[in-house]
RNA sequence: GUGAGUAUAGCUCAGCCGGUUAGAGUAUCUGGUUGUGGCCCAGAAGGUCAUGGGUUCGAAUCCCAUUACUCACC
């Protein structure tokens, strides 16, 4: 895996950048759609490549062990040929579902032991098994295991969730460098910076990871229920502490001005279940604003949902017949939503390429969260 | 035609030996959703308790009549 940096942006922290795979380049700032289970709920590879043209997706370690297995996987020759998809794969460790989903989850000195939501059984994730795992999944960047705080955390839980986590980081390098990609195609390992709320702690969660060597960086536990300031704040700072030449994700963030934010905070990668979630719950992106097309209000609205959006869903279909279909029930409903709000996020990272291309990233950001952050229903009532 | 039963929110039904402002589920309407369970959570609106009369301090509840529907038997 191979990163460089291409163009800063004069006015702020907002970097433009390549991210180059065995399964292709990504250009950053990205978004990543979220795929957990070998699949981006609700919408098919080919609205993905040709219509949204996502550049990586992301999938999911937990889920893909407990089901179909890492066998499975192994037989189909790697989560790319599973489920035919030839461009570059993130597999999140499953560090965050064992700590969100598992209350029965115990802590170890080496690893972390749990009982599947799926029938109960109980498992135990070490860093070696977890990179093992993402060794069968054959993802192009694979994440270390750490343990994801809550928040609110107190300083003393957070230090030590932060050294366990820095701890096992050593683990996951160590495995790393032991065994080999299973598929012919390089894969690349990124470190998690954890720490909190507190600086003092990111700070030495990242010099303890960057020490490490890591081909990519992320910063996890935020966007845990903290202030969006605090947010902000915390990742201005740890970005400071990141390597230049190393790509940096901000993980499961997060709404579109949240992401804006982060970029220029220099921050390079993104994921959330946001777009596709949302989606599937009737909440549409637009330029303009949020819509709920469910609301009545849209019963013989008969625009697209984004008159300035060129996907599938608003080339072809009006807020009218979502609603319908969103009332009704219909499997359509939800991919269209999906496929609309995925283009949404891919478009804006897009623009915000071109706008630090351009060096008035901050002046389009200001403007865009401005009308990003109104109510779709406000706008009309002005009129 | 005879007998029995039912009638309460848009729908399916609780409540009925009389006693605060008649409830639930669902549907509807509004919010929420940040390293994904199409889940879930929160709030709102919605009633001439079939109709008319009676008993009673007080009736969705007890009595009578009417109407509609259901079932059984002719």
């Amino acid at each position: 895996m191979k990163f460089k940096v291409l163009h800063n942006d004069q006015n702020s922290k907002a970097r433009l950048g390549e991210l180059e795979t065995d399964h292709g380049i990504i250009n950053t700032p990205i978004f990543m759609p979220v795929g957990t289970q070998g699949t981006v709920k609700a919408v098919p590879n080919i609205f993905l490549k040709e219509d949204i043209k996502a550049e990586i997706i992301l999938s999911n370690t937990y889920h893909l062990y407990l089901r179909p297995g890492t066998e499975i996987l192994e037989s189909a020759g790697g989560l790319h040929q599973f489920m035919n998809w030839d461009k570059p794969i993130l597999t999140d460790s499953g560090g965050f579902q064992i700590f969100s989903l598992n209350e029965l989850r115990k802590l170890k000195r080496d690893g972390v032991e749990f009982s599947s939501h799926i029938d109960g059984s109980k498992h135990y994730f070490t860093p070696e098994k977890v990179i093992g795992i993402q060794r069968s999944i054959g993802s192009d960047i694979m994440m270390v295991l750490d343990e994801c705080t809550p928040y609110p955390c107190d300083y003393e839980y957070a230090k030590k969730s932060k050294d366990l986590t820095s701890r096992w980081a050593i683990l996951n390098k160590e495995a790393f460098e032991k065994t080999n990609p299973l598929y012919g195609k390089s894969q690349a390992l990124f470190g998690i910076i954890q720490g909190s709320v507190y600086k003092e702690l990111r700070e030495e969660s990242a010099r303890e990871l960057v020490d490490l060597d890591f081909n990519g960086y992320a910063i996890g536990g935020l966007a845990v229920g903290e202030p969006m300031e605090t947010m902000y704040d915390l990742v201005n700072f740890t970005t400071d502490m990141m390597p230049v030449n190393k790509p940096r994700y901000l993980m499961g963030v997060g709404r579109p001005e949240n992401i804006l934010e982060s970029i220029e905070r220099g921050v390079d990668m993104f994921d959330c279940v946001m777009p596709t979630r949302n989606a599937r719950n009737a909440y549409l992106f637009t330029k303009n604003g949020y819509l709920t097309i469910r609301n009545a209000t849209y019963k013989s609205d008969f625009r697209p949902i984004d008159e300035t959006c060129d996907c599938y869903t608003c080339k072809n279909f009006t807020r009218s017949y979502l609603r319908h279909l969103f009332i009704a029930k219909e499997i359509l409903a939800l991919e269209l939503a999906s496929i609309h709000n995925l283009k949404f996020y891919l478009n804006l990272v897009r623009e915000a390429r071109e706008h630090i291309k351009a060096n008035d990233f901050s002046i389009w950001k200001n403007d865009t969260i401005k009308k990003l952050t109104n109510n779709i229903k406000t706008n009309s009532e002005e009129k």
